[in-house]
This record gives C-alpha cells, sequence and structure tokens, in this order.
DNA sequence: CTGAAAGCGCTTACAG
DNA sequence: CTGAAAGCGCTTACAG
C-alpha cells in the first residue's frame, strides 16, 4: 500500500513550494516551470502514489464536481437510458455521478443529509414520483444547491424537464388504430402527471379518430396493477380488443393476467405499453413499445446544472425531441375480422 | 432562497464564537452552554437555514460519512435486496451511500478519479463481473479508502464477500430430482466464479444422487444467453426434462426459446433459476428460483468497512447464513411418466 | 520562474 | 461557561 501524502510531503520531497506541486497535479497557470522541476515533481507524485484530496479541493473551489440523480426505484430498467444520457453528459463537463434512490430520502436519513447539505454536491437530478414529501421537496429547494426535476412538472422555480408523455399516448393509440381497432382503452396508474398526459394523448388519437375516448383503468402501478386492470375489464363485460398501457411493467403484469385468463395476446387482445425496455422484448409475447428520449431527458438535466451553476440560461420544459418511437413487437396484430369471444372469467 | 450561511456569520450574528455554533449543530462536548446562549444561536441557524459545508466537514474530521457501492448494471434487479441492506446498515451507522455503475469506471472517467482520490468517500463496496480492469482494481486497492469486493472471490488482500453460490446450485438441483428429475443440465454463463460454484453446487447434487453431471452449457449471461444455450440443447439431440440456470434473465430467455420451439415448460421442461427477482414472478409461467441472502451479503459489507476503518477485525468469505431458500413457481413440475417428444426444431 | 501567505468552513484542543 | 487559535489539504492571487 502506497503513501499517498500530501501536496506538502511532496513539495517537501522534490524541494519545491506546494504552489508548484499544485500547478502540476492541476496543468494550471503557475505552468512555467522549468521542465526539470516538473520531472522532479512528478517523480514524486508517482513515487508516493499521490491523488489529491477532493474534500480540500472541493472545500478551496467551492465546487465538489459532483452531481446527484437520485430516482424511485433504481432497478427500473427505464432509468437506464437516462443514467447513460445523465453519465455521458457529465463526464464531458467533467463531473462525477452518484445515484441515489428516493426510498432512502425520510426525514433524518443520512443520504438526504447529504443531499440538503452543501459543499459535496453540486447540483441535484430528481425523479419524484411522489414520494417525495413536500416538506423534504421544500427543503432542498430552499438550497443554493440546483435542483432540476425530470418528469416532474411542477415545482414554483420552472426547474422541470419532461418527455413528451402526450406524445408517447398519440402514437401508442395511433398504432393501433392504424391496425384497425376502435375499441381500444388505456391503462394507467393514479393521478400522477405523466399518466395523465398519456391518457390524454390516447384521448386525443381517439377523438380525431372520430371514435370514443374512455376514462384511464386506474390500478395503479407495476404488474400487479396491470393484472388488476385486465381482471377489472373482463369483469366489467366490456371487450376492448386493443390496450394502451402507460408503461412497461403494467404491460407485463396484463400479459400475466391473460394468460390466466385463457385470454390470447395478440389474438384476442393487442397490448401496446409507453417507455421501452429490454425486459419488453424478453417476455413472450414479446411486447410492443413506444421508446422515449430518456438519455436525451437526462442530458437535457445536465445542461440545465450547468446552466444554472454558470448563470447562464437554459430551456425547461418539454424534451420532445427526438419524438418518440414506435418499437413493434409481438404484442399488437391487426384486428380478427371475427375476434374468438373471450372465455368468461 | 435562504442565505445558508457559515458558522462564522451565524457566530456574529448571535453574538457568541464558532465554537458555540459548532458546539451547538453537532451537540457536542462544548455543550455546557447556557440555555438561552443555545437558543439564541439555534435562532440565528433556523433564521438562516444554515446547514453545514459537508467538504469542510470532511477535510476536517478526515473522514466524509459515504459509502459508495459499485456494481456491472445498476439495473439489475438482484441487487435491490443488497441495496437495501446496505442502506440499512449504513443508515445505522450514520453514513450515506452513493450508487455507481462499473460501465462508469473506464481508465480516466471522472466517477472513477472520485472513487481514486479520498476525502470524499470512505469506503467501496464492489461487485466486479471482470469488466473492471485489473489496472483499475490495483489502483483502487492502492488507495487507504478500503475496499469490499462482493461475490468476487479474489484479491491478494482477502477482503472479499460471497454468497454460498455453490448452495444454491445444489438446492436449485434437489428441487428437480425431489420432482423426479433425472435428466438435468446446467445452464450458466462463463468462467466466473460464481456461476462455476453454482455449477459444483449442481454437480455435487447430481454425483449425490448417482447420476451424471454434466459440463455447463456456457453461453453467456443474459435474457440471449438463455434462449441460445436452450437452442443449444436442441441441436444437440439431448433431451433433458429439467434445467438448473445461473440466473433469472437466462431463466426469462429460456422461456422464450422454448416458447418458440413449442416446448411446453414446465410440461415438457422444467427450469429453475438461482437468484429471485421480481421479474421472475412476472413471466408466464412464472420462474421458481433460488433466493439467496443479499440484503445480509450488502449489510456483511458494510460492518467490514466499519471494521477495517475502525482497526477491528471482521470476518470475509461466505455470508451462509441465512441459507438460500427455494420459491416455487409455476415453472418446474414433476417428471412426465411418458413424456412428450419436443417437437423437432 | 518560484515561494510565502491567505483563506475555503469546519472541529477541537487549549486557555481563561 | 465561552473565546481565540491552529490546522485539515488544497488553490490562487501576490510578491519577488
Amino acid at each position: 500500500m502506497t503513501r499517498m501524502g500530501t501536496q506538502k510531503e511532496i513539495a517537501r520531497r522534490a524541494g519545491v513550494s506546494v504552489s508548484v506541486v499544485s500547478a502540476v497535479v492541476n496543468g494550471t497557470t503557475h505552468t512555467r516551470m522549468s521542465d526539470e522541476t516538473r520531472a522532479r515533481v512528478e517523480a514524486v507524485i508517482e513515487e508516493l502514489g499521490y491523488v489529491p484530496n477532493d474534500a480540500a479541493r472541493a472545500l478551496r473551489r467551492q465546487r465538489s464536481g459532483t452531481i446527484a440523480v437520485v430516482v424511485e426505484k433504481i432497478e427500473n430498467p427505464i432509468y437506464r437510458d437516462m443514467f447513460h444520457g445523465i453519465y455521458d453528459a457529465a463526464e464531458a463537463r467533467g463531473w462525477a455521478v452518484v445515484l441515489g434512490d428516493a426510498r432512502w430520502m425520510r426525514s433524518g436519513s443520512h443520504f438526504l443529509a447529504r443531499l440538503l447539505g452543501h459543499g459535496s454536491i453540486d447540483g441535484i437530478i430528481l425523479r419524484s414520483e411522489g414520494l417525495i414529501d413536500d416538506e423534504v421537496l421544500a427543503h432542498l429547494r430552499a438550497r443554493p444547491t440546483p435542483v432540476i426535476l425530470v418528469e416532474g412538472r411542477h415545482g414554483p422555480d420552472g426547474r422541470w424537464l419532461a418527455i413528451d408523455d402526450a406524445a408517447a399516448g398519440r402514437v401508442a393509440t395511433q398504432h393501433l388504430l392504424d391496425l384497425g381497432h376502435q375499441d381500444i382503452e388505456f391503462v394507467g396508474g393514479e393521478r400522477w402527471v405523466p399518466t395523465l398526459e398519456r391518457h390524454r394523448g390516447y384521448a386525443d388519437a381517439m377523438l380525431d379518430a372520430g371514435l370514443e375516448a374512455r376514462d384511464a383503468i386506474r390500478t395503479g402501478y407495476g404488474s400487479r396493477a396491470g393484472a388488476a386492470a385486465l381482471q377489472e375489464v373482463i369483469d366489467s363485460g366490456r371487450r376492448p380488443t386493443a390496450l394502451v398501457v402507460d408503461n412497461v411493467l403494467s404491460g407485463i403484469g396484463i400479459h400475466a393476467a391473460a394468460h390466466e385468463a385463457g385470454i390470447s395476446i395478440p389474438g384476442d387482445l393487442s397490448v401496446i405499453a409507453i417507455h421501452d425496455a429490454d425486459i419488453a422484448g424478453d417476455v413472450r409475447p414479446a411486447l410492443t413499445t413506444v421508446r422515449m428520449p430518456m438519455a436525451e431527458l437526462g442530458a437535457r438535466a445536465v445542461e440545465a446544472i450547468a446552466a444554472i451553476l454558470n448563470d447562464s440560461p437554459t430551456r425547461f420544459g418539454l424534451v420532445d425531441e427526438p419524438a418518440p418511437v414506435l418499437i413493434t413487437r409481438a404484442s399488437t396484430a391487426p384486428l380478427q375480422v371475427s375476434p374468438r369471444p373471450w372465455s368468461p372469467s
């Protein structure tokens, strides 16, 4: 194990001042030193395995070079592309990224304390699905550290960024309409704004096609909620031929419930979900989805932080480019001319 | 937006010294001050919305109170319980946890620099699946910051912790044997140690039952690898009645390939995967798995960091309690007396 | 071209 | 019971 050491120690060993060491480490102004001096310093740095102390740097520079990303369920596959977009954009700006889960943000948690504190985090990208209570959010906003809400769409400071959920709903619905479906319903969560927007997109597409838009079937989020939604439809006696589903996990739950109920997808029922994820291609039948520009959303959030820190202007609001794209898989099919009646549940 | 301020400013406004402010903030020794003084200081803290500067604290205390967890694919659902275990244990010790993905650890990345640096991270829990190159790992180990490898099982410093993969392989295989299966094969990745151990467990159970243990079918990891493995079996002309699969994602890939090939699970083929995850219960047929003590693994890793930082001894090696538990779902069934021959592919 | 010094915001002996 | 001061390890004007 190497010794590490400090700039002071390196300075002593190399027979120079710490200013020179700092200049060598950072490649900064002081840079006009003799090659011989530089080489000597570099040799000692190498020998000791010196690395700078980030806490001291952060204190002195008044900037840590680290941003935090907080999402609701870190294992949710839809974040993958967003993390990637954030990471790439941050890296390009010389920032490190750390991740956290909103489930860790209980009042009084040390994770939250680090976020609420300052000095160690320069900016926060937060995707709240309502789990974060308003008090915590207010605390967060009261700090000078910039907080960007993604898919949040509220916040008095206007610092939010979101994907075009209404467009996603429209694209999904249009795909089903193009396949000849008319009796289409929307399955989705609760009164979370993105879900409302997706439903609005569905409703717009239906109305444009001269069809009736139904209320959303609200059984919550996740696979269990999807299964419950299908059950609700079955129990109601309604027999839609296609479903627009708020998210992939709910779509998978619908697959499972259909399997149990003897409903064939896509033979009896077409299913399309919003947001893409690898798992959609892995289940059978593979789930048709609408891919959203999550990487761009992430990159834009990083840009927003940079802009705020530099006091330069930046655009908030919808990230509508690239547009949502349809990923056609096996769970949607043209409307059967004479559909087989669903077996009674 | 509140002003934040520093202890110095609070001291000035409250007409006390910074020592008193620090004592109020931290509740420390200096604590024998008059109630009136304390109240005055607290009022100013409240008024300014003061929060301590973490960088300054970390510098002074020579400890940041933050540990980092680095895994290979952050969205892999098997980490969920481990993160939970880590978070709870860290919280109990007053530490914040930050997450990172090993895919971010390219040499020269700022994320890696933060890990390699010191002052902002007190300890690192690392699950490497071989993506991290040895050079990076060597750098990491050369620092005074403790690095605990989970599911790594190598490392000259002996600082590793792992679940009992061999036991998992045994439990999975025994379940199939109990159902009457004899022609059982093992599907799993590459020469990654945990996979080798799982295969060893499988082989032990087979041998104990007086049966022949086959070599692992090595097509890699993930759902595509699972599908490829099943195809390899089909092509070979072998007709096992049951498969022990290294992981859930490969299991899902096998489901998909079986669906395509017209092989019924569990009618024609029973499938059990090692490691549990929600998605296993969501696919159809729901996948039987072996749940591993991932939360305990995480908690033990935190304990290990604490022990190293305190210079107190700690146990490394296998985390074999609680033992792996069988989660019986729908993908395994008793051996059919006269199995239907697989349709020729 | 290089060094001495101030200061980032804390914590903690030490003095009174 | 409270204050003045040192020092954690850096960076960056400033002086020479």
